[in-house]
DNA sequence: CATGATCGCGGGTATATACCCGTTTCTGAT
DNA sequence: ATCAGAAACGGGTATATACCCGCGATCATG
C-alpha cells in the first residue's frame, strides 16, 4: 500500500529536522537541544543518578552517561558520588544555571514559533499522536 | 508555559521508540529501518549517487555514504562508478534483493500495526503533521 | 556474618548523523 | 587548449544512541 512514506522514517526525518531548529537556536551557547534537554532534567531531578535520569528520559543509561560527560566537560555538571558509592550523582554547575537561564528565551521561542506554525489544535493533536505512538 | 514538553524531545522519543518496533521486526534480516528503508530508495533510484540518494533521503551526503558502506559490507548494494569518475553509483545486489522481499512483509506488519492502533484518520493526522513540521 | 544475587557504572563496539577540509574530476569561459 | 571554479567524494572529528560485558558495591538470606 503505503509503500512511499514508511511512519519511521517520516518521524525520524521530522525529528532531525526539529532538532535542527532548536540547535540552530541555542547555537550561539554552544550547546545543543538535547544536551539542553538533559541539563533540565537534571536540574529538576538535581541530585539524580545516571540510572534514574536514564530512566526519566528514556534513553539508554549508557547513553545518559556518555551525553553526562560530554556536560561535564563542558563545566555545566558536576558529576560526584552519593552515598551508594556505586551512584554517579548528577548537579548543575553554576555555568550550568547560567545556560539554563540564558536557554530559556531561545528555547520559548522555538517554541513558540512551532505552535505558531501549527496552530493551537494542530499542535495538541500532535502532542497526542507522538505520545500514542 | 509548557516547559516540561518539548516538541523537538517529544518527537526524537518518538522516533526512537518507533524506530525499535521496526528494528525489531527486521532484525531476523539483520538490517535496521534506517538500511531498510535506504535500500529501498537504492532500488527505486538504481543506478543512484551518493549525492542524489542524499537529497532524496534528505540526509548529508557524507552520512548517506557511511550509510552505504555498511550496506555494502553486508553485500546487499554495490558501490561503483558511473562515466562521471567522480561519482560513487550505487546498485542493489542478488542479496540486496531477497532482503527487500523478505523483508517486505516484516515491514508490512509493523505498517499495519501502527496504523491500526491509531486509526485511519489519526494517521493521516500524523502524516499530514509530519510533514507540516 | 558470609555469600550468592542484584544493582550501578564504565568502557568496548557498532551504527547514525552532521560539519568541515582536502583531493580528484569536470565544466565552462576565454 | 587552458585554467579558474564548481561538483563529488573520502576521511577526520564530534555527538547521539544502544547493546553487551565485566567490575566493584550493596543487599538479602541462610
Amino acid at each position: 500500500m503505503s509503500t512511499t512514506s514508511c511512519h519511521c522514517i517520516l518521524l525520524r526525518r521530522a525529528s532531525r529536522k526539529v532538532s535542527s531548529y532548536y540547535d540552530e537556536a541555542l547555537a550561539p551557547l554552544g550547546v545543543n537541544i538535547g544536551q539542553f534537554s538533559l541539563l533540565r532534567n537534571i536540574r529538576k531531578l538535581e541530585p539524580v543518578s545516571l540510572t534514574e535520569l536514564a530512566h526519566r528520559v528514556e534513553l539508554d543509561r549508557s547513553t545518559v552517561g556518555r551525553n553526562a560527560k560530554v556536560l561535564e566537560r563542558m563545566r555545566l555538571i558536576a558529576i560526584g558520588h552519593g552515598d551508594d558509592q556505586r551512584e554517579a550523582m548528577l548537579t548543575i554547575t553554576p555555568r550550568g544555571h547560567e545556560i539554563l537561564d540564558q536557554g530559556a528565551p531561545l528555547w520559548d521561542g522555538v517554541q513558540d514559533q512551532i505552535e505558531a506554525r501549527l496552530g493551537p489544535e494542530k499542535t495538541e493533536q500532535l502532542r497526542e499522536l507522538l505520545a500514542a505512538l
